[in-house]
RNA sequence: GUGGCCAUCGUUCAAUGGUUAGGACCGCGGUUUGUGGAGCCGCAGAUGAGGGUUCAAUUCCCUCUGGCCACCCCA
């Protein structure tokens, strides 16, 4: 087969992943509006540089991972589409002001998000985040509202058993130190390590701690920890999210070891993960509170906390479990006829049906009528109206297999609006 | 970006260094001329792309493209 396909890592949903897809991302918005988030639409790209800026130059997701777009016409500045969703939401922040209106600024969108990146299962180039900020809050109250959020939805979801993984990453206070104490740790070993742990601990000593080498991980086990570091206010804080989310109920398990991606976060860092899956299917989201972003991008210095959770990991996880809602693509009723010049009629009561509130589509074809209630039962519908040569109308019970005398149109109509419609 | 496995009709599986690459499902049509998911009959539909080896390649080799796995990283 010669031709155009998708590219690499794009893809396209059929059914019924794209209504699977569909569903999480309306229940994602239905369960933020009933917490009183404010749904906002970011544009899909920004400025290269607020990323740069935001996620760190130095960081995967900004050092080769981002699309950037060719500069075009007069454009001052280079756009990149957006391989995250925060940046943006921070930057419309400070840009109309939400400053002014009462703190925090609770925030929620649902982005499509693009990472140049090796696809795999569950990891895609052009991938969906449903998206949550809570901007201008530094207490721990907004924590949990915020990791609870996000955990209730994956849980009502029916991913009952969901684990919120937390930890405290520190603050520009206390953080430094504890790498340094890491890096002490690590160094007298450092020619035991793999050429890519070494890197890391000259580079990014926390990323040890998440090493898949089996000689590190044990190493790792008696390593510093960050919550043994961590200052007064980080350690109170950390101490108050716990506690609170002991009373809320939600599943936590502290994980002194969880290191983020990204490097704006502060404090509370976690992340949702399903027990027994492995590889990247298990991470459903994380999130964490990022204090210095919003000063970072020229704003007042303001607290603020969020999560990101993957859709397609979420649909992924369902339809593993068999938990993917079914949704009937085919209509309620279809609209058939014997006379093939009867098509016009049929497709104008099939309208009028579905202005009456009903599904209904109506059968275009001049086939037999024999095969137009074949593929009607095949699609799943609960009635068919026949079209007769006289113009007059005949319902047809599917499912009972019986039939009414032919009548007039409008008759027929209301006929078989009772019916669908009395079975809800 | 690194390493590995893989690639046949829309789907799922066969087969082969040598005439027309086979089945099942799906689709379309027929089943004697207007009423149901079955049955029976028929039709359509594929070796991902480009090179190379060979008398001959879908099969062997290379490159590309895409998928999957591990790493990197992350959702």
């Amino acid at each position: 087969m010669s031709g155009f396909q998708s590219p690499r890592g794009l893809r396209d949903l059929l059914e019924p992943l794209a209504s699977a897809h569909g569903w999480a991302i309306d229940r994602a918005w239905a369960a933020a509006d009933a917490a009183g988030y404010a749904r906002i639409e970011l544009p899909i790209a920004e400025e290269s540089g607020l990323f740069e800026r935001a996620v760190g130059g130095t960081s995967d997701i900004v050092a080769k991972e981002l699309y950037r777009l060719e500069p075009r016409g007069d454009d001052a500045v280079s756009l990149a589409l957006r391989p995250e969703a925060t940046a943006g939401a921070v930057r419309a922040y400070i840009q109309h002001g939400m400053r002014s209106q009462p703190q925090p600024v609770r925030l929620v969108t649902v982005a499509h998000l693009f990472r140049y990146d090796r696809p795999q299962k569950g990891r895609y180039r052009q991938f969906t985040q449903f998206d949550l900020e809570a901007i201008g809050d530094g207490g721990p109250g907004i924590d949990l509202e915020v990791i609870e959020l996000g955990a209730a939805y994956l849980r009502n979801l029916g991913l009952s058993d969901v684990q919120v993984h937390l930890n405290s990453v520190g603050c520009s206070a206390c953080r430094p130190a504890y790498v340094e104490s890491l890096r002490a740790y690590f160094t007298p070993a450092m020619h035991e390590l793999s050429e890519v742990d070494q890197s890391r601990l000259t580079a990014n000593p926390l990323r040890l701690l998440d090493s898949k080498d089996p000689a590190v991980i044990k190493r790792v086990a008696d390593a510093p920890l960050i919550t043994d570091h961590l200052c007064g206010d980080c350690a109170a804080h950390h101490a108050a999210v716990m506690a609170g989310l002991a009373t809320i109920g939600v599943t936590v398990l502290a994980a002194p070891r969880l290191v983020r991606g990204l490097d704006y976060y502060t404090r509370t860092a976690w992340e949702y993960l399903l027990p027994g899956e492995q590889g990247q299917q298990g991470a459903l989201g994380g999130g964490g509170r990022y204090d210095g972003l919003v000063e970072l991008l020229g704003g007042p210095a303001t607290p603020a906390i969020g999560f990101a959770i993957g859709i397609d990991r979420v649909v992924l996880a369902l339809e593993e479990r068999g938990l993917l809602p079914v949704r009937a693509v085919g209509a309620t009723i279809v609209v058939a006829g014997i006379e093939p010049d009867s098509v016009a009629d049929r497709v104008a009561i099939a309208s009028q049906l579905r202005t009456a509130g009903s599904s209904a589509r109506a059968d275009v074809s001049s086939r037999k009528i024999g095969r137009q209630l074949e593929s009607a039962v095949r699609d799943g519908a609960r009635a068919v109206i026949i079209v007769e040569p006289d113009g007059r109308l005949t319902l047809r019970d599917l499912v009972k297999a019986s039939q009414a005398e032919p009548a007039e149109r409008s008759e027929v109509i209301a006929a078989a609006l009772r019916l669908v419609q009395n079975e809800g």
